[in-house]
DNA sequence: CCAGTTACGCTACGACTCGTAGCGAAAGCG
DNA sequence: CGCTTTCGCTACGAGTCGTAGCGTAACTGG
């Protein structure tokens, strides 16, 4: 939602400041009706068997104006699921390990649906061999995300939960390491092992998270 | 290397033993220059630029005689990283923190490999909508892994660090997810976080582990 | 040794996607 | 009203796909 108001307002400002800011304007509906068709077509064939001229007729564009916006299939899809991600939330749920559990659940749901699995995995497949493409994928997916890890901690050390830092570097890497433990188990989980992310392997995921391997059981 | 003897005995005897038994043999050459080709070509070229047939011409065989043996890229392209995989061991080196730390690390040497990047990913992204190549990838990479944590553990016990396991079916599913935990948490960092898998890294990462978020520190 | 069977290399093919170029029309701005 | 940019449309060369057909090579059973 308002990622693409944001990303079309950055991108405006970035090419109208530098060289034009007469003629006719771009089209914001086009740009809706892109990024929906793309996600309706990721749904529907899988990120191999997408086209983007199959896009375009699904927008009701031609395939030209598809290519006047972005450079290709890759950026278009990191732009289309961008969007899925800003619905995760931290709701207060009163402890950390009930906190960690209600955003798993959240992030599970959001990787049950097919457009999210099949883009996911093929945009970071390609930015093996693509740096623009990870450094989009960085701040429009990645980076965004911290914010869950940073809210989660901050309030947990509000509760007494967790200790306060007190080397803010060392507690920058700490938040990296927990978001790619967690990000990382429930994405091997759902994608590679693609077993159920349900209720029971969240509590049980939460437990080793917390307490360490010995506590494992139940 | 005993995987490809392994696939092609398993492909021999399923189709000889069914229809044929005479003939010219298949070429075990060809089978082992189309999947060195195929790693090299990952590397130069990355997923999405490989062809089948430039992977025959880097082979020295005919297009023709790639498609005899593999269905398509998908499936060439996970019996060629798959044995990447069959390098990984688990060497005894004293504690559970220090065998963990052994096999992350060998783990993410073998992701630092641009053949394995680029590969990984884009299997997994493919089998979201391919059921029988998600079959595959689950029987050729990720269950022949797993023998590393059950061994890990079997360790562990007989060293008294872990508890005996008493219900098997709570046994195997402890296992699964210390799996997802580990193989995601690496992956996440190396290839989605994009940041260096080193020894410092390793450390914190087996100290959450083992401990839980309060021993996150140093 | 010879017929039968299968794999091999090679060539060619229609179907498809790619990304771009050129055109006239539409939509805003000064 | 001119100027500028975007839009939809068509068409294009290049490249890949997966398959078919052919003659030849390799191995087996009679």
């Amino acid at each position: 939602m308002h990622l693409l108001a944001g990303m079309v307002a950055s991108m405006c400002s970035h090419s109208r400041r530098t060289t034009a800011r007469t003629g006719r304007p771009r089209s914001a509906e086009a740009d809706a009706a892109i990024l929906d068709a793309t996600r309706a077509a990721l749904v529907e064939l899988g990120w191999s068997k997408l086209t983007l001229g199959d896009v375009a007729s699904r927008a009701g564009v031609a395939k030209t104006t598809v290519y006047r916006r972005w450079s290709g299939k890759s950026e278009l899809v990191v732009d289309a699921v961008a969007e899925l991600f800003d619905e995760l939330e931290l709701p207060d749920r009163g402890s950390l390990a009930a906190d960690i559990e209600g955003v798993v659940l959240q992030f599970a749901a959001l990787l049950e649906r097919p457009e999210a699995r099949t883009a996911l995995m093929a945009v970071v497949a390609e930015s093996t061999t693509d740096e623009p493409l990870r450094e989009r994928i960085r701040v429009s997916i990645v980076e965004r995300q911290k914010r869950l890890v940073l809210e989660g901690r901050a309030r947990a050390q509000a509760r007494g939960e967790l200790p306060e830092e007190t080397d803010p570097a060392a507690a920058a890497r700490t938040a990296d390491l927990i978001f790619d433990v967690i990000a990382g188990a429930v994405v091997h989980r759902a994608l590679v092992s693609c077993e159920p992310v349900d209720e029971d392997w969240v509590r049980r995921f939460t437990a080793v998270l917390l307490g360490g391997l010995g506590s494992a059981e139940s």
